[in-house]
DNA sequence: CCGAATTTTGGTAACGTTCCCATGAATAAT
DNA sequence: ATTATTCATGGGAACGTTACCAAAATTCGG
């Protein structure tokens, strides 16, 4: 019941805590007997060290907070995969908070994460400017940040890391001219997030190359959820404005669509192909299963850990942009 | 920069940590004013208590641990919100862990837990009884456990939070009777799953008593994956046995059957009515849209944290087992 | 076989906080 | 005025661990 400690120990084999301490922690110092023995007892009664202790004495909790927009789409869980196979072996606890694309509720969940005196936080935006002035704050208060997915303005220090959205959506385009569609429409993310301007640039620079660019096929819905992409089809059909294809700002707006334009009878991808943006499994769950940019969501996470680990190793390491690959995976919805 | 702490504050106002401390934590034993002395010396220097050292101090680390089968769909997701909503106030954080339905990495992410030093752990099984070794002694430990949704055998005195599998299960049988289907298949869990067993017996049972009932309808797939429910449906084509609907063990297997059917122009729910279970956004991101018995997740995070709550603050609290009722929802997937 | 060099061990402060006990100051009762 | 009584504050130990320094034990060289 009570937990034993290295008191425990010492009081066990009649030496001191100082010795206990060096035969755990494999320190030079100890006779080689000692160190046997002490070993055999602490396995015998059953001995763990007491984290919260060296945290106290570290200064460090060994907490690193993520705040990610949502959790319904497998998104942020397959980037939690990857900061965990970094950061769980090194013994780091990973605290989750979810802000609801709310920039409001991203404040109360750095605010809570500070309080819980975590050691660095792991940010995925929910809105590109909203709490610039808090970011900063954290970073002067000594706990660093690390933004990936969406990322905030340049003039933020703090490393990054993304995937290369601009080239990505071009090559989507591309595809789907490759594939015969000349009026590609797109339903573009808000405008408080850096990544939606990317992709749509893309967009409109290859379409504008093959002089396909018509404005009145670009949708701005109200925000990214599946009933906005559900609206986004709505709109776009009562445009009356024809088109022969769509891509996406993410998987979920283009899954709306998709339903609502299979709803109404229309072809996948005969009619109408469809294209997103994304990484996860819902790409493959629905029907038919859609064309995405795949994002390699396991190394994103991987690699944002690895960046806040650099920051706390080194309070003064320069920060970094990390840019991903990702990679076009052609499915039924374009073909 | 550097955290300032109590003793910071004490030699700032020339005052004694004890007064300090006393101030801060609302004593009676204080001069009204010296206590607002330190209140704004406090709020000036920035003053944040060191939840570590209360850690170290009352022998807690303020950890919950979570263990989940998976993260893809947003089931545990829904469960982490109930959960958060009761424990984040209380200052407890939440550590999750998935183990991808495999009792060993489960094993594995109980033993990480325990030495992340966790004050209780919330459990959704991946396997009925391949740990219950495990979970025994981490209880005998002191570590407080409660299962949720996927419980072990009832010889464990532990807490649980379950729905009524079989009544709920039940209900759907009758609903769809009731819209006319005569030949209904079943996708069933795997047998190491207790609510596997529940919703299958709720199945058999409205059949048997309807005189519908034919074993040759059931069908035990490898796993519960999208891929695994895509297979059942192709088993369930082969046998060539004819089937009007079919009652999955979760939203996950109906989804993947539905999708071969789909990809084999069969026409839903025309030719065959398709329902799950489980009550995360996956029914409705379909199309069409997936009949389901939607369990109250959040509330069942909620639950969960409550009867954990309960165990930590008296060891010697009773188990107890909640269980919650679910909502039968009808979608297009059975009209 | 003795002093020097080396190895092994013990003692204690420190991390930030609270809490118990003791001390000093102020107030109340006689 | 003098002793009790309350009120306000200070001192120090404790939570579990490590790290530094000192002390003891061992080995080595001559």
């Amino acid at each position: 019941m009570k937990r034993i400690t290295i008191k425990d120990l010492a009081k066990y084999l009649l030496l001191s805590t100082s010795t206990i301490s060096r035969a755990l922690v494999n320190d030079k110092n100890i006779h080689p007997d000692t160190k046997k023995k002490v070993l055999e007892a602490a396995g015998k009664l059953g001995y763990k060290p007491n984290p919260t202790a060296l945290n106290l004495k570290y200064g460090q909790s060994k907490n690193i907070g993520l705040v990610v927009p949502e959790m319904i789409t497998p998104f942020a869980s397959k980037v939690l995969r990857g900061i965990q196979n970094i950061l769980y072996p090194l013994g780091y606890r990973v605290i989750i908070t979810e802000s609801d694309e709310n920039p409001l509720i991203e404040r109360k969940n750095l605010q809570l994460l500070e309080e819980f005196n975590v050691d660095g936080i792991l940010i995925n935006l929910s809105h590109e400017t909203h709490n610039e002035d808090l970011y900063q704050q954290i970073m002067d208060r000594g706990i660093p940040l690390v933004f990936f997915d969406r990322i905030p303005g340049k003039s933020l220090d703090a490393s990054r890391v993304v995937v290369n959205d601009h080239i990505k959506a071009s090559l989507m385009i591309e595809h789907l001219i490759d594939t015969g569609r000349k009026r590609i429409a797109h339903i573009m993310g808000p405008s408080s997030i850096r990544n939606s301007a990317e992709r749509a640039a893309g967009y409109q620079r290859i379409l504008t190359k093959h002089g396909l660019f018509d404005p009145e096929l670009m949708i701005q819905p109200e925000g990214i959820t599946f009933e906005d992409g559900r609206n986004a089809a709505i709109q776009l059909l009562n445009k009356k404005i024809g088109f022969d294809s769509i891509f996406a700002f993410t998987d979920t707006l283009a899954i709306g669509a998709m339903n609502y334009l299979l709803e109404q009878n229309i072809k996948i991808p005969d009619e109408v192909a469809i294209a997103g943006f994304s990484g996860t499994e819902l790409a493959t769950i629905v029907h038919p299963q859609l064309t995405s940019v795949a994002q390699p969501l396991v190394q994103m996470g991987e690699a944002a850990a690895g960046l806040i680990l650099e920051k706390i190793k080194d309070s003064e390491a320069l920060s970094r942009t990390i840019v991903l690959d990702a990679e076009l995976i052609y499915r039924a919805s374009t073909r």
